[in-house]
Order: C-alpha cells, then structure tokens, then sequence
DNA sequence: GTTTTCTCTTGACACCCGTCAAGAGCATGG
DNA sequence: CCATGCTCTTGACGGGTGTCAAGAGAAAAC
C-alpha cells in the first residue's frame, strides 16, 4: 500500500492518464450538449444521456457541475485558437488575406454555430457567476491574441500600422462575429453570404490610412 | 356586461390601466433581480420577494415566466433607445461629439452595468429559446438605429460618409461596449478610465478617410 | 484463485422550480 | 347591506436539479 509517491486530488492514477482520457471523453459529450442547450439547460443528467455513461459518473470524474464545465471550456479552447494560422501563413497579399478571413470566419460559423452560441453564452454567464470568471477572460485573451496575429499580417502585407490597440481591434470583430452569429440562428444559413462583404468593408478601416 | 369594446386576452379591466400600472410595478421587480441574477437564475419566487407582492401574483398578470420576460425586455427598452439623442443634438463639433458620446458610454457602463448585463445575457439566451428571438430582434434594430443616428450626425459634422452600413457600426461599436462590461464586471471601474481613448481611436475610422 | 483496487451504476436525498387551484380580503355596485 | 366581482395570498402538485452514498462488476495485484 501506498507504493506511489505522486499524490493527487483525484482517484490515485495507475497509467496516469486514463482518467484524463475519460475526462476528456466526457467533455467531449458535455460540449455537445451544452452547445445544443446552452449552459443553463443542460443538466448533468442530460450530458451523461449523450454519453455513454451513466449520470452518476460525472462526480467520479468531477468534483461539481462547474468544474466540469470549466474543463469543457479549457478544452475546447485548446484546438480552436490556431484555426486562423493557416489563413496568416498562405496569404501573400492584403486582398488574399482579407478574403481567406472572411471565407474562414464564414466557414466557423457554419459549421461550429453551436460551439460560439455555447461559447458567447458562457462568457455572459460569468458575468454572473464569478467562477467562470478566470477560464473566460484566458479564452477571451487567447482569442484576442489570434486576431492580432491576423492583423498584424494584414498589416505587414499592406504596408499600414494597425489603427487600434489588440483589445480593440478584437472587440470590433468579435462584435461582428456575434452579429453574424446571431443572424444565422435567426435567419438561417443565407444570411452568411452577406458577411464577407462586410469584413471586406471593415479590415481595411482598421488600418491607419495610407498617408 | 360586455360593455366595454376593447377585449382583451388578460382579465377585463374597468379602468383599463390598472393592470398595465401593476404589471410595469412587476416588470420593474423583474428587471432589478434579472440584472442581480441573470436569467436563467431568477425565478418568479426570487422576483416577487423582490416586489411588494407574493409570488403567486405573477401569474395573475402573466400568462407565463416567458411572457414576463419578455414584457419586461419591451419595458426596459422603451426608455433606453433614446438615451444618445442628447449627444446628437448638443453637439457642434465632430469632436466635440465624440468626447461627448465617450462619457455618455461610460456613464451608462457604470450606473446601469446590471441592466446591460441583463440585455446580453437574454440576447445570448435568444439564441437558445426562439420565444425570446422577436423580443430580441426587435430591440437590437432600435439600438442599430439608435447607434446609426449618432454616426449620422458625426459624418455630417466631420464632412466625411460613413465607411460601413448601419448594421456593420452597430456590431462593432457594440462589441466594444460589450468588453467594456465585461472588463467593468470583472476588474471594477477603473478600466472606465481607459474606454475614451478607444472610442477616441474607433470612431474616426468609422467614416471614410478624408480625401 | 483470492484479495485488493479501480470504475461505474443505481437509487435516493433535499432542494428549487413553474404552475395552478382554492380561498381570503376588500372594494364596488346593486 | 348583501352580493358580486376583482386582487392577492397561501399552499400544494409534479417534475427536474446537483449531489452523494452504497454497492455491483471488472480489472489488477499478489
């Protein structure tokens, strides 16, 4: 007994990694029910229904609902904040890059509406519930990283200084994003054919004018 | 009987207001422990211990939870939409209208922070629950219009037309003033001290470069 | 093969929710 | 002055929630 010197909090760890690897398999499902339901409707009953575990199992895994929420979070983050490096990297001129933007912004958005509506929703939600305070505004950070290293590009192939600080820069685009979110969950896919002409309208205005 | 012509879903009414005064006394209970709270954690129980009634009443009045709701969204609306006409009006000068559109955010971010949490949250919840979207919609077009009128007056004021479309403005002003709130509610209000300075940067690149 | 440890399920608990029925209090109008 | 509405309170209902204890079942260790 006792043979092991590396304590943990958790159930003690044989492999070590098992039971990230259940985590994150019960994260997996939590994610698709919360991007389904939003964080107030989605019961820890429900998440485990979408899992193929029993509702019992979360607080094995867990200590409370907000922790497994938190680690959702954090996990999702992990594989989403580079999805806009392909975009830095292939472009080799401003319009390329204006439009491969605009083509991923569009692509996200149809194809991980659920994700942002969760996403959006949690970052409101802590404006309620503290604890989800510190996870949010470390999202919030590295999403405001990734649009600065897009602007910066931009910036570079076109020639011009950046108008606005990072902060600023990101919570203008941010804001036409959750725009185009919301129209989509409103009006459908259609409406996103609309977006790229506005991103082509406002990349450059954040841009000091050529002199 | 059946005196009166108006006919109404609700109980008749003699007087015919009586019940619209008792309903905007709920709505306003509401909407203070909606802005505390959150949506989706004040309950009707919460809100009527907050008023002079007992919580049973609600049901007197409103139909539902949801038509409560919503009532109050439309209450809360009807006097926020005009609250930058001032600025419009007073203002001789291009910047002049921008330092005075700067305070008035930063004023309505500081006296009426949980109100406009309240607003995002059941924007986001919109998304989710589509008997919220009209509500919703419907308001964020007043704001649009409410924005676009200020940048009206800034083009015609600066001499230089607008660079984006009205919808376009809305959603990036707005996210600027979203990630006022968040930072006001998570850091306190001495960020306030440094929203001008990005008004001061955002707005001018709103129009289109002098020629 | 037996014992120990890890996983997971089941079922219960205390609590809170929206809703509504029954009735008390009170004013109004006959 | 009694009766008739209108207001509002009380108390209950069925259902859903997060949480946790007890134990079944499998796997691993000896």
């Amino acid at each position: 007994m006792m043979e092991d010197v590396t304590t943990t909090a958790t159930p003690r760890r044989s492999p070590g990694d098992k039971h990230d690897e259940r985590r994150n398999q019960l994260a997996e499902s939590a994610l698709r029910t919360l991007g389904e339901l939003g964080y107030a409707r989605a019961s820890l009953r429900e998440i485990a229904t979408n899992s193929e575990f029993s509702h019992g199992v979360v607080h094995y895994y867990f200590r409370d609902k907000l922790e497994l929420i938190v680690y959702c979070v954090r996990y999702y983050k992990a594989r989403c904040v580079r999805r806009y490096d392909a975009v830095v990297a292939e472009s080799d001129s401003a319009e390329e890059l204006v439009e491969a933007f605009a083509a991923k912004l569009v692509e996200t958005l149809r194809d991980e509406a659920p994700m942002h509506r969760l996403w959006y929703d949690l970052r409101t939600q802590s404006m309620f519930e503290p604890g989800l305070s510190e996870a949010v505004t470390h999202i919030d950070n590295t999403l405001q990283e990734m649009i600065w290293r897009v602007v910066e590009r931009y910036s570079d192939l076109a020639g011009r200084p950046p108008a606005l600080t990072p902060a600023a820069t990101y919570a203008v685009l941010d804001g036409l994003f959750q725009q185009g979110l919301l129209a989509l969950t409103r009006d459908g896919e259609a409406v996103l054919a609309g977006l790229p002409a506005q991103v082509r309208a406002l990349l450059p205005v954040l841009l000091a004018p050529e002199a």
